[in-house]
DNA sequence: GTCTATATCTAGATAGAC
DNA sequence: GTCTATCTAGATATAGAC
């Protein structure tokens, strides 16, 4: 196992309390958020990494033996934040998940580094010998899973109507986001993705209520 | 101006004959798409590149100038590939836009080195100083416009409900695209792109008729 | 815990031989 | 039209000093 691993559950311990470790740890990382979303993985250097950090690279390389482990601790990292913020509560109902979707679209859009970096590492990741190729893979079967749940109960209980083509409509949510946040990035100040993704999924959901206004607004 | 980029319009003019030159500059080009959509542009190498098609670094310098006239030649290559091939003819309708869409996923998924590479320069483009960024503002634009003109007459001739907005439904189909796009790129075997596609943009287009079944399907 | 030094590779671009 | 040679710069990773 890997000494710089097994950090972070030692900090949630000592809840409150962090050694200067942990901050140069967590300032690394924030450092190579930065860098992963101007350049991606491969033509960022750990060199200029480490300088925004005010170390060198040898010093980097104490914290996370080598480029491709700060890589995966990057996105462990930011996978965490987002599934305590976002996704540590499973949705009851198709409302309750767009609701939760709309504010992650919100939160993504005031962290410009942080979505440029998986924009970036998203198409990257195509590629099977990708460093983060699994992780992607994995991200979308989880975020499909997430999602299928609470779509599915609606057409259960009679919310939605019972030829709704659950798996469809939650890949199709899914790309509607990425694909915004595709678009986003090449604007952001002047791009409204959180208010597109609103009248997306307001519309998704009064095309698949029996009546087509049954059901109050995502907002 | 660049001895090298008045080649290609020779060549048309001379339609049919095909110098060696103009041959190598194809494979050159070729065997670019297919190290973008690897890495991306940062980090493929002029070296790899020209190993590809058998000749050295100095050899490909010949036919672009820089590794960045290289990029935009890519990029402008293909661009008038599909300008050529789809959107030459500007559509009369939605339902006939949606049906060169759901063709364009389809010829797409059958070139997947050209995909990934749209995909990962896509991302890429994002910021700001990346030499491709403005090419894509441009593109969007573009296809945003393309798509604009025949769901705004298919509004005003009463084909789609009036309170449609137009602008909102254009972008949002550019996102599924892209979107799909993604998740296709990490199982292009197993993932149905332009079925998947062709799905939602049914259900749009019955969400948009004023009784939701007013026209026929896309294909 | 961080730095310096170093080994080893690879990058893009230029110049000039053939 | 292509190659070789070369320059300068930058990459990752290791080893060991402090």
């Amino acid at each position: 196992m890997d000494r710089t691993q097994d950090r972070t559950p030692r900090r949630s311990a000592a809840r409150g309390r962090y050694t200067v470790g942990d901050e140069r740890r967590a300032r690394i990382l924030d450092s190579a958020v930065e860098h992963f979303a101007e350049r991606g993985f491969h033509a960022s250097s750990l060199a200029r990494i480490a300088k925004d950090v005010g170390i060198t690279q040898g010093g980097l390389l104490h914290y996370f033996r080598s480029k491709e482990d700060l890589l995966v601790s990057v996105l462990e990292h930011s996978e965490a934040q987002d599934h305590e913020r976002f996704f540590s509560h499973a949705p009851d109902s198709a409302v309750e998940l767009f609701a939760v979707l709309v504010d992650l679209a919100a939160y993504n859009s005031a962290r410009p580094g942080r979505t440029k970096m998986f924009n970036i590492l998203a198409a990257e990741a195509g590629e099977r010998g990708h460093p983060a190729h699994e992780h992607f893979v994995r991200r979308y079967r989880t975020v499909i899973n997430y999602s299928l749940a609470p779509v599915q109960a609606a057409v259960d209980n009679g919310e939605l109507k019972p030829d709704t083509d659950c798996e469809a409509i939650v890949t199709e949510v899914a790309a509607v986001m990425d694909g915004l946040q595709l678009q986003w990035a090449l604007a952001p100040e002047t791009y409204d993705m959180p208010g597109r993704l609103r009248t997306y999924l307001d519309r998704l959901l009064r095309s698949l209520t029996v009546d087509g206004s049954g059901l109050p607004e995502t907002a």
